[in-house]
DNA sequence: GTTAGTGCAAATGATTTGCACCGAA
DNA sequence: TTCGGTGCAAATCATTTGCACTAAC
């Protein structure tokens, strides 16, 4: 069920298609629109291939951030979280704290800012501007 | 030279004034406006107290984090960098990639975008705007 | 005197790496 | 056949913790 446009980007950067390569971005694409951390698609993937290692998954995905399929965030005090790219145009995300579940948010802050800093010290090079807090689910849970 | 504030602050809070806290104290405000790491602060405290472990820094770190003297934040795939909150007025920041000089920008975008979430999932508790480059210094230095 | 703070050494948790073998192209 | 990929075990790096001792209040 692996996207053809997934496949093909994997062909041109000269990465083959591994099973278990297939496996881990099976389980990304199951969960677009959530971050999941490396233990998270560790055990998803083992579901289906259960001979799978730990650090077979970090090296993929850290080759999918390279390739600029995969969004990594760190949150404070907590591993890193993933989340497959799967359409390219730019966007910041409402990330819930407890599960990961992420809304997309179709508006960049940078816009509204650059004229001010342009006669700055700053090179910039890129921006983050995420805002967390809990999806309606997690926080129903809560009460 | 620590500013009486700070004393009370610690005071307040139940805290001693160790000299060990001090001359954490004292690296974090000659730093003021600059992130550093961990280890940055343990290696500039220990020339004035060298027998001052890392373990006392971090539980110092997470003590001033606590109370809010204490900005931490975690860049992509390096160490956690703190820098020393003296003024509470609410602001976002550009930081140097290289060496974790930052400038305050007094500009927040969330209330930019408040009114168009309102109706949606998340209860909101956090957010982060963070504008990262290189320092006119920096960028000097790389050419 | 009491309680928080410290140094030290060992533990933890996330992530990375070396190496020999394996399998996709 | 040739590299890139994988599993495994060990290493690394940042950070935390248990414990006995110390010092601030």
């Amino acid at each position: 069920m692996l996207k053809n446009k997934i496949k093909e980007k994997l062909k041109e950067n000269g990465y083959k298609l591994t099973d278990q390569r297939k496996a881990i971005l099976e389980v990304l694409i199951h969960h677009e629109h959530q971050f999941l951390t490396a233990e998270e698609i560790y055990t998803r993937v083992k579901k289906d291939l259960s001979q799978i290692n730990f650090s077979t998954v970090y090296r993929n995905l850290e080759i999918l951030e390279k390739i600029d399929m995969l969004h990594k965030i760190n949150l404070e005090d907590k591993p890193s979280q993933y989340e497959i790219i799967l359409h390219h145009d730019h966007h910041h995300h409402v990330i819930c704290k407890d599960c990961g579940k992420t809304q997309p948010i179709h508006f960049c802050p940078l816009k509204q800012i650059l004229n001010s800093l342009e006669d700055e010290d700053f090179t910039l090079t890129e921006h983050k501007f995420e805002l967390y807090g809990y999806c309606s689910n997690c926080t129903k849970k809560k009460k």
